[in-house]
RNA sequence: GCGAAAAUAGCUCAGUUGGUAGAGCACGACCUUGCCAAGGUCGGGGUCGCGAGUUCGAGUCUCGUUUUUCGCUCCA
């Protein structure tokens, strides 16, 4: 077996010479992180939005979609936190190479000084034994008060430096401190830098009239603002959920491995809005769920695994990562978080609008917790690359490559293959075409050896081959072949359809 | 962002101490064959990632830059 690098540059190899993946503005040396859907990318690419699509609304009748503005009032993440946590001030140390959060630097020095505090107390307790009163030597003691003077001066200039964005007087700050890499103990460092992982934009045509907006690094908002319109025009009872697919932007610091991490990417988010205390059941569901969702796909259970987070971020109170084995390792595919009512009420306090639901069981009013499903559509496609990628060794000795994507997935459901250029089989073959396009993505092509084209075919992944003979102009049969077992059998012209659509079909 | 490596035709790559840019596959036309990738003939396609410098002369040497991959770092 070749080793996971190797492997990883075959799947982009394969990506971009089979019209998957391009790099965006290729022409142009290209824009980093940022890629291109080809004819057959595009095709996989809406096929994953489509299915998942429809298991998550099509069927739950409790669920409903919506598509909402990549464009949102800038009041929007301030109320999710983005602006706050998505601004980090960074500096690196140039002789460990480490990259550091300025303020926590800082705040880590004033740990240290906290320490030195908590020490003088422990030695004076010692001292003084059951006589020690600790608030009293706090608020006397010279040295505690002389560290505490620090402390303060210190939270001070940080505050304020971090109020103004004042990226330099961080720096001084740091430098003023004396403060050390901790690895390599130098004070040799950079400057600081503004890391803002939110792009933005000017909404206005003049200078002066424009005001900021940031382009979405999230779905999720465009649900949660408009929580109350689908709740009240749909008439949701809970629990109910709202699902979207579309693009969000994030200004990754380093955005790499191919399309796994994008600084324009596509998400498919579900948020499901439920009874407050009724969330870890929902929790549960929904990973559940939302694993046999991807195991339908007839990817192997090992491929995947849950990773249960530890560390919340500020609005959750449980969450776990559905990992895929991508050829780089387990890494976060889709992630099932369980959001409270943060956010709800984060928008509820800076819009002044009650998201409330009336519970007619309960009779009261409150707001719903939330629990959220979100999956990476570009993410979900590179997974679907590189499980479908196979190179077989044939048993007269030839190799081939296949992409083995599951049926209902695949960008071309049937290739249409008349087996020669003449004696009327393309002209059997274009009828046939016309009947199966009306149904499934079809492929055409009568140029090659037949051998040839059907390893074409296996390149991008066609499930099925219909080859056109002679025989086929005397009883209307034709042969159909599996691009998995390379198995033809011979059926009539009139089963075409209801066949394919068999094997198409996934049975969840 | 730091460090390392790489970039030559659509793809995979060759190109010697600096001296007129190549192969296979792919692509197009025609002929031939006809059920699992390799037939024949002819043809199209590259300012060697980009920009400077050294040199009579740079794909080759030097510097810068862009992009990709790997390691570190980051990932609400």
């Amino acid at each position: 077996m070749i080793n996971q690098e190797d492997f990883f540059k075959k799947i982009t190899a394969h990506a971009k010479e089979y019209g998957f993946v391009f790099q965006s503005s290729e022409i142009y040396d290209g824009l980093s992180a940022v890629y291109d859907y080809g004819q057959n990318g595009v095709e996989l690419k809406n096929n994953i939005r489509n299915y998942w699509w429809k298991s998550m609304v099509q069927f739950h009748e409790n669920i409903v979609g919506i598509d909402t503005a990549i464009f949102m009032h800038p009041t929007t993440w301030k109320a999710s936190g983005h602006v706050d946590a998505f601004n980090d001030p960074l500096i690196d140390n140039k002789d460990s190479k480490k990259r550091y959060r300025a303020d926590v630097l800082v705040e880590d020095h004033i740990a240290k000084i906290e320490d030195k505090i908590n020490k003088e107390i422990d030695k004076a307790a010692k001292r003084f034994g059951d006589a020690f009163d600790k608030a009293q030597f706090v608020s006397t003691n010279p040295r505690v008060l002389e560290y505490k003077k620090q402390i303060e001066e210190i939270g001070h200039r940080l505050y304020r430096s971090m109020e103004q964005n004042d990226l330099e007087g961080i720096k001084k700050l740091i430098e003023d401190l004396g403060i050390v890499c901790p690895i390599s103990g130098s004070r040799n460092w950079t400057e600081v830098r503004q890391f803002n992982l939110m792009f933005s934009t000017q909404m206005g045509s003049t200078v002066e009239g424009a005001s900021e907006l940031f382009l979405r690094p999230e779905t999720a908002q465009g649900i949660f603002v408009n929580y109350l319109n689908v709740q009240k025009t749909g008439r949701m009872k809970l629990p109910f959920g709202i699902a979207q697919t579309g693009k969000a932007f994030r200004n990754e610091i380093v955005a790499r491995q191919f399309i796994f991490r994008m600084r324009e990417f596509e998400q498919m988010e579900m948020q499901f809005f439920m009874r407050p205390g009724e969330e870890l059941n929902w929790y549960e569901y929904w990973k559940e769920t939302r694993m046999r969702w991807h195991l339908s796909l007839g990817i192997p259970a090992s491929k995947y695994r849950f990773h249960d987070h530890e560390k919340l971020a500020h609005y959750a109170n449980a969450a776990s990562d559905i990992e895929f084995e991508f050829p780089f390792g387990f890494k976060e595919l889709e992630g099932i978080h369980s959001r409270t009512d943060f956010d709800l009420a984060a928008h509820s306090k800076h819009s002044g609008k009650k998201l409330q639901y009336f519970d007619p069981e309960l009779n009261e009013s409150y707001i719903p917790y939330v629990i959220e499903t979100s999956i990476g559509l570009d993410r979900m496609f590179l997974a679907l690359l590189s499980f479908a990628y196979n190179e077989e060794k044939l048993e007269d000795g030839t190799e081939r490559v296949v992409m083995k994507f599951p049926p209902t997935l695949a960008p071309y459901k049937v290739a249409i293959l008349p087996l020669m250029k003449k004696d009327g089989l393309p002209e059997k073959a274009r009828e046939i075409m016309s009947d199966l396009k009306q149904d499934f993505m079809c492929y055409y092509e009568e140029k090659d050896a037949i051998g040839k084209r059907y390893r074409r075919q296996d390149a991008i992944g066609t499930p099925f081959c219909v080859t056109v003979d002679h025989q086929t102009l005397e009883d209307n049969t034709v042969t159909i072949r599996d691009r998995d077992t390379m198995q033809q059998e011979r059926i009539n012209v009139d089963e075409l359809q209801h066949v394919i659509t068999e094997k198409v079909k996934i049975k969840m």
